[in-house]
Order: structure tokens, then sequence, then C-alpha cells
DNA sequence: AGCTGGTCCTGATGGC
DNA sequence: TGCCATCAGGACCAGC
């Protein structure tokens, strides 16, 4: 489950081996990603050297010289990494290897819900970038905290935990964390965001990075069918406390964890802890 | 059959 | 009325 975590951990796992390294091919084995994969992407990686490997939201950046290799997980896709040469034989969903000259970096992903696209360095700043454009602040950057969330919730009817999807006011909560960290900050899911004072703000904000920051310690999550780059199965599920729960018992009061649908997604929430 | 992690796009809605 | 921002729903897929 590709959230910021678990994009997060798959760059520190890929950056170290990856980093500085030269690009020996890339071998497209289907293009049908969300956005089709250019056509062009082998000739122009193809004996480039990787500056380095930054994130953005759930977004991976490969930096190249001449531009940015911009990836994106979706909702089942994961990168693996190989030593060069021990790559077991390509899987049916295993769309794209890049090939480097020491490791092999294979894209795999069931609902191809993912992307692989190219920024020309020519064109202006990769954060300029139409996808990346509109992504709100970094969770995790010293620029997040209560005022900032404060700022960005006025005039947003719509509940805190959809607002905190949208991914504009702040990036890489996505569904799982936005229950766990609404339960960690003892805020009604269903609350619309700009009825959010700065306490609850400084409150929830806090826990977004306190979650974040654990699950990345963690390694990311497990559930379904994530993984990190090395194969290691993260840890994060064993430590959820709401996500996935319901009807099992609050970790704080006791009371039954609730399931709801918001915008046709599960929330999970302790109606109790969370009215404060 | 119905559910599942993400997010772009479209068309509808609502505030000023 | 018109403009703009926001909102809600649909779309993309495969696997369980």
């Amino acid at each position: 489950m590709p959230e910021l975590p678990e994009v997060e951990v798959t760059r520190r796992s890929m950056t170290g081996v990856l980093e500085g390294r030269t690009v020996r091919a890339l071998r497209v084995y289907e293009r049908r990603l969300r956005w089709p994969v250019p056509r062009a992407l082998a000739a122009t990686l193809a004996g480039r050297r990787l500056q380095r490997i930054d994130r953005r939201g759930k977004y991976l950046l490969w930096r190249f010289e001449h531009g940015v290799l911009i990836s994106h997980l979706g909702m089942t896709g994961s990168w693996r990494l190989y030593p060069y040469g021990a790559a077991p034989e390509r899987g049916p969903h295993d769309h794209v290897d890049l090939d480097f000259d020491t490791a092999l970096a294979r894209l795999t992903d069931p609902r191809r819900f993912g992307a692989l696209l190219w920024h020309r360095a020519a064109d202006g700043d990769v954060e300029r970038h139409p996808l990346l454009a509109s992504l709100g602040v970094e969770p995790l950057d010293p620029g997040f905290d209560g005022a900032r969330l404060y700022l960005a919730t006025r005039g947003r009817s719509a509940a805190i935990k959809q607002v905190l999807l949208a991914g504009d006011a702040v990036v890489g909560v996505g569904n799982i964390y936005a229950s766990e960290s609404l339960f960690d900050a003892g805020i009604d899911p269903r609350v619309p965001a700009r009825r959010l004072g700065p306490t609850r703000c400084a409150r929830l904000a806090a826990a977004i990075r306190r979650v974040l920051a654990e699950a990345i310690e963690a390694g990311g999550s497990t559930l379904r069918d994530y993984a990190s780059a090395d194969g290691a199965p993260g840890q994060y599920a064993l430590q959820a406390r709401v996500y996935g729960r319901d009807g099992s018992d609050c970790p704080v009061c006791g009371r039954p964890i609730r399931r709801i649908v918001q915008g046709q997604r599960a929330t999970y929430w302790c109606a109790f802890c969370q009215r404060r």
C-alpha cells in the first residue's frame, strides 16, 4: 500500500545502491500504466548516470542531468531491487526493468494505476510539472505544523478525512494513515475541515507527523501486497490501531472500532475517543 | 459479488 | 449573472 511511508522506504532502500550508477538499459514490457510509458524512454535513459532519487508526496523523482524520471506506485505498485544478474524470471505484472550497471530495479504493478514519466530538464523545475504543481506541503518538512494545516483547511466544507486524502493541504496521507492520524489526534473524521480550530489543527499535524514517521521507522505497511524494495515486508499493519479493525476493541477505551464510508473509502474510528 | 491502497478528470454545486 | 474554488462521482485494473 504505497502511501508516503512505503514510498519513502522504497526510496531509501534504492537510493544508496543506485545513486551515481549508470543505466545500462530500460526495458518496458507493458507500457499501459496509468498513462502510457513514453516510447522514447529507453533511448532517453540508456547510458545516463542517476544523480539521486528524491520524493515529493508519493512520487519518486529519479534525477538525471538531462531530466527527471517520475514514478508513482498507484495502489499496487512496487519497485524491487536485485543485484546484477540475480533477478528472477519476469512475472506477469512486472512491467519495467530499469537495468543499472550494478543492479536491476523492477517495477511490478498488478492494477497498473502507477506511472512512469519523463520530465526534461529543458522544461524547467520538475516541481512545476502538472502532476506535482498543486501538491500540498510535505508532512515531514519543518514547514508543516498546526498553523499551516489551519490555513490550508479554511473554507473547506468537506470532511477532514477527505481533505487529508485530497493531497492539496498536505501530501502523502492515504486512506490508512488518514484513519490512524485522526485516531491519534482524537478528531472525528466526519468534521468539516473548516470547523477545526488552531488547537485541533496543531494536534492533527503532530499526529500526522508522528504516525508517518513511525510507519517509516517500521519499514512501511505490510497490508496486502506491499514489500519494500529489498523484499522485506513492512510491519506497520501490526501496529495499526484502527485501520481494518472494525468490531474489535479500541486500544484506548475498549469500545468497538467503527467502520464508515466517506467518499467511497472506508474510514475506521472510535466514536468515543474521537470527539475532542 | 463486493471489496481493496491513489488520484486525475469531469461536471455539479455553492460562495462572493 | 459570472467567475472561481471546491466537491462528488467515475474512471482506470487485478486479486481476493
